[in-house]
RNA sequence: GUGGGGGUAGCCAAGUCAGGUCAAAGGCGCUGGAUUUAGGCUCCAGUCCGUUAGGUUCAAGGGUUCAAAUCCCUUCCCUCACACCA
């Protein structure tokens, strides 16, 4: 056979898995089955290097299931739904540069010509061709690392009959009760009169909008029926009111809200228009008109009045605002200079209402007339104009909200914690209809267009309802059977369960399944991928057949899905064949639910939560999910992977630059699949050496022939033995998705001990041993690096591929422990006489010393006592030994308590021990051609303080 | 604000749930050695302090225990996710 480079060899059997249909798996009833899913990658640009580790790990998950004889099932799909591939669309259409060389650089790794990308470019124009796009690039993508997907159940969630299996879902949650309509605020352009995402938002996805939700307070003019309507984002600070502030300048209207009449600025009528429900402007005013005005404060009623304010912005709330200057640095300052420039009587002072203690208890005493004054020294801020005035604002909000209760200016708050009284105070004004809740944005924002966003309340938004106990105990119940991995999320889970209420999972753009129910709307991106694992099971039925999507029916569905109603109207209603409605419905009793989920930690709030829900909802138990793990980020070098940065190598440069096994490898290595990785390009240099090390292994191994067990010595017994003990462990460590562990120990660790072995015998010695284990160790590795173990398995003259075989289960014959714990003792003692001979240079001489037969003694009655069964009982064993062994009593002191847990390691007598130490000299003589001498403790003088059976002393000279 | 994750030697990173042969796996780096004309590769050894005995370590402090990186409490620091966005 010629030989073939790393990179022939991966593309090669790629070609071979796909020809095979290696991935494809078929029911069989006398298979166990395994059902493993990934979240389908989003058909906006191509993969690179970070996404391949989400389908690297459990890859190799699942070929290790593979390993373990089971029927393995990993389709995967396309994620197009949403608005991300209309963002993009969008920017192209806008000329956006950036986005276009983005879009450019993607599509060089798959187009050949300049022409033809600019004619995609044009394309992407409509975003259905973005989508169409790449989503052919991630098969590729993944195919050319080695994951073992069956893409011939592939869909995408644009496909027509993927979105009649949504609309059956919505259905089937309608039928469950849980879908409803209300009301919900949204950021929003009035211009656009549409709902407005980060990717419309100038600067939106450099600097983030959010919701921010705001009290409105109103105070009533005195002897009028008029409010003037204030928003804040602290309610507590009413009690420290002392007057209210307008821009003489300024527009202002008056305007009927729900049946009472605000004033407010002009700018933000339109907002409150999309907000509550009948607004009307009955007046406009200019600001002077309110001057002076006498305004009730609710609660309280003090009376307090408005002055002429400068620095308001009519933009933000109803651009009226409330001083409160004891607690707020602003206000503080704004009132100080509002002095200077006489707006306001001299006598205004600030009033306090808040009392604050520090963290030991004690009152906070402030310097000036209020806590504000305070931090405006301390800060040394002299104008109402001075950026410290946020840090100033920040540190005395954080010092009230922990420590400060109100005080008896709040009548009856006094003595409420600040924490507590934001919500209360709000609470009974509501009540009182003299407030309630006002949205604003977070920071003023516009479109890409140059429209004003704002935040509106959406009538008749569609939302999922997870709040009924009912509905939580469900949901409560799959979480119960399931299994996390790690463990500790499984508690998190179900916090995040309890805490889901109302989900909105419509909205009125993006690309999506319009919603059955209601057309107008689009089914939200991720409440469209909940219980889509279920399609995998049939989707290569309805592709092979092509069954359109008319035919789709939700009879059909309630059928395969849920083997309702009877087949042979379930074929008549639907034009699909008695024979195929059967086939889709067996495919599902098969594989029933998926057994693994493997996903970000950031999905347990939100696609985790609503999946349980859903299956819960809608499936029997049987088909329920089993088991979730979550995986971590990859970051290179120390930064995150972002489209800025341009570091997100595609992931089809990774074979070329690196290989696929040896990225699989070090994906495998570097880290615990569920924290986040650092792919360093040092590091996987190194490993490189590694992984061709193992391949020269492995070759020489070949060319010997395979020998029967018996006539192998018995430190070839013992490197056979280290081997099968690893792979032990090795299946334990997988049991528990342990597989970094894994392949440290047979990856790393056991080629510590060929090199021993090596040393300790032959090359020619260990490649036997190599040629025995060879199948196995093959197989072992084959679940990271399967390209180049299906090429060595091959080379045995093997026909099938080794993906598809079983791990050896009868090997517990090879592993011989007392052959290991002898080898240990020996290998030891290289080390020890190592160190020495380094110590000792001049040395001619090794003394290698046993411990004193009184030891040995000591450790004979040891072992017996702590062979009594049950716990160990300290202190008898302790008073025991030094009855006995009285003249000891500092070692006994020192040593025992460290053998109660796993207890004595492994020694032989000491006549056993002599004998092994006078079989190894000759190799510890060509070792380090030093001369070498056993003798005892006893009869040299030394300290052998800790010289124990199994652990002799080596001393130089 | 709400809810998570974490701090281990020069660096990365296991170990913590189930306390005990834990001075703490593995990797990188560094030092020395073997091999080599030399370098590289590969292999071997060392890498908290100390020549041994021993001493001092797992963010800091305290506690429980015969025994603590591991359990409990306090403090400090870093980090992530929060709803229409996949």
């Amino acid at each position: 056979m010629e030989e073939l480079n790393q990179r022939e060899i991966e593309v090669k059997w790629q070609k071979k898995w796909k020809e095979e249909k290696t991935f494809e798996p078929k029911v069989d009833e006398n298979k166990e089955k395994y059902f493993g899913t990934v979240a389908y990658p989003y058909a906006n640009s191509i993969l690179h290097i970070g996404h391949g580790r989400g389908y690297t790990a459990p890859d190799i998950f699942l070929r290790y299931q593979r390993l373990q004889g089971k029927n393995v099932l990993f389709p995967l799909g396309y994620h197009i739904s949403g608005t991300p591939v209309l963002a993009v669309s969008d920017s192209i259409k806008r000329g956006d540069q950036e986005q276009i060389k983005r879009t450019k650089d993607a599509l060089r790794e798959y187009v050949q010509t300049e022409e033809e990308i600019e004619t995609l470019i044009e394309s992407f124009k409509d975003p259905m061709n973005i989508a169409n796009f790449f989503s052919g690039t991630i098969e590729d993508s993944l195919d050319s690392i080695g994951v073992s997907i069956d893409w011939s159940r592939q869909f995408s969630t644009g496909d027509a009959n993927y979105q009649k299996f949504i609309e059956w879902q919505f259905k089937k949650l309608d039928e469950a009760g849980v879908l409803v309509q209300g009301k919900y605020p949204i950021l929003y352009s009035a211009a656009d009169q549409n709902a407005v995402g980060e990717d419309d938002i100038k600067d939106g996805d450099t600097d983030k909008v959010t919701l921010s939700e705001m009290t409105y307070i109103l105070f009533k003019l005195k002897d009028e029926e008029e409010y003037v309507a204030i928003a804040t984002l602290r309610p507590d600070a009413l009690f420290g009111t002392t007057n209210l502030w307008i821009n003489k300048q300024g527009d202002y209207v008056k305007v009927s809200v729900d049946g009472q009449t605000w004033i407010v600025d002009k700018e933000a009528v339109v907002k409150l228009e999309h907000q509550f429900d009948e607004v009307k402007v009955i007046s406009e005013h200019k600001g002077e008109e309110f001057l002076d005005k006498v305004c009730i404060t609710p609660l309280i009623d003090r009376e307090v009045v408005i002055y002429d304010a400068d620095f308001l912005d009519p933009n933000h709330g109803t651009g009226i605002a409330y001083s409160s200057p004891a607690g707020s640095p602003h206000d503080f300052m704004g009132l100080q200079d509002a002095k200077k420039e006489g707006r306001v009587p001299e006598d205004l002072v600030p009033i306090v209402s808040v009392e604050t203690t520090d963290k030991k208890g004690n009152i906070i005493e402030y310097k000036g007339s209020c806590a504000a004054e305070d931090k405006c020294l301390k800060f040394n801020i002299t104008s109402s104009t001075d950026p410290k005035l946020e840090d100033a604002k920040q540190e005395l909000y954080k010092e009230e909200h922990y420590g400060g209760k109100l005080n008896s200016e709040a009548g009856e708050f006094a003595g409420m914690y600040i924490k507590q009284a934001k919500d209360k105070v709000k609470e009974k004004l509501v009540g009182l209809n003299l407030a309630g809740t006002f949205y604003e944005t977070s920071r003023r924002a516009v479109t890409r267009g140059g429209d004003k966003v704002l935040v509106a309340c959406l009538d008749g938004q569609w939302f999922l309802n997870y709040k009924n106990q009912e509905t939580k105990d469900k949901a409560l119940s799959v979480l119960d059977q399931m299994e996390y991995q790690p463990h500790k999320l499984k508690a998190t889970q179900e916090g995040y369960l309890n805490w889901v209420e109302m989900r909105p999972c419509a909205r009125k753009r993006g690309i999506g399944t319009p919603l059955p129910q209601d057309t107008e709307w689009v089914i939200e991106s991720l409440s469209d991928s909940t219980i889509y694992q279920m399609l995998y099971l049939v989707y290569g039925i309805i592709s092979r057949e092509k069954i359109t999507s008319e035919k789709l029916t939700s009879e059909v569905f309630d059928f395969v899905m849920l083997r309702r109603g009877q087949v042979t109207e379930v074929s008549g209603g639907s034009g699909i064949s008695e024979e195929v409605l059967n086939e889709m419905q067996a495919q599902v009793t098969y594989w029933k639910s998926f057994d693994l989920r493997y996903t970000g930690g950031t999905h347990l709030s939100n696609h985790l939560s609503f999946l349980i829900y859903h299956y819960s909802l809608i499936f029997d138990q049987e088909y329920w999910p089993k088991k979730v793990a979550v995986g971590g980020m990859l970051i290179r070098d120390g930064h995150k992977i972002s489209k800025s940065k341009g570091n997100g190598l595609p992931l089809v440069q990774v074979p070329k630059q690196y290989g696929a096994d040896l990225y699989r490898l070090y994906v495998a290595l570097a880290a615990n699949f569920d924290v986040e990785m650092d792919f360093r390009e040092e590091d996987i240099k190194g490993l490189s050496k590694k992984f061709d090390r193992f391949k020269d292994l492995i070759s020489l191994s070949l060319e010997q022939e395979k020998v029967e067990y018996s006539t192998l010595s018995s430190t070839n017994k013992w490197l056979v033995s280290r081997f099968y003990s690893r792979v032990e462990e090795y299946k334990e460590f997988f049991d528990s998705m342990r597989m970094r562990e894994a392949y440290v120990s047979v990856f790393y660790e056991f080629m510590n001990e060929i090199n021993y072995h090596q040393r300790r015998t032959s090359e020619e010695e260990t490649s036997k041993v190599l040629r025995f284990i060879v199948e196995d160790y093959l197989k072992v590795m084959t679940p990271v690096i399967p390209h180049i173990c299906e090429e060595f398995w091959s080379k045995l003259g093997n026909e099938s591929s080794i993906s598809l075989e079983m791990l050896s289960t009868d090997t517990e014959e090879f592993i011989d422990k007392e052959i290991e714990e002898l080898e240990e003792i020996i290998s030891t003692l290289v080390t020890s006489i190592s160190r020495e001979l380094e110590n000792k240079p001049e040395a001619k001489m090794i003394s290698i010393i046993q411990a004193r037969t009184q030891r040995f003694e000591l450790f004979d009655t040891l072992k017996g006592l702590l062979s009594q069964g049950g716990k160990p009982d300290f202190k008898k064993i302790m008073g025991e030994l030094n009855q006995r062994f009285g003249d000891d009593k500092k070692f006994i002191q020192k040593f025992v308590p460290k053998t109660l847990g796993s207890g004595l390691s492994f020694y032989l007598s000491q006549e056993d021990e002599r004998t092994l130490l006078e079989d190894t000299i000759d190799f510890f003589k060509a070792e380090f051609s030093v001369d070498f001498e056993i003798v005892n403790a006893e009869d040299v003088e030394m300290n052998s303080g800790t010289l124990v059976p199994g652990r002799p002393q080596v001393v130089g000279r």
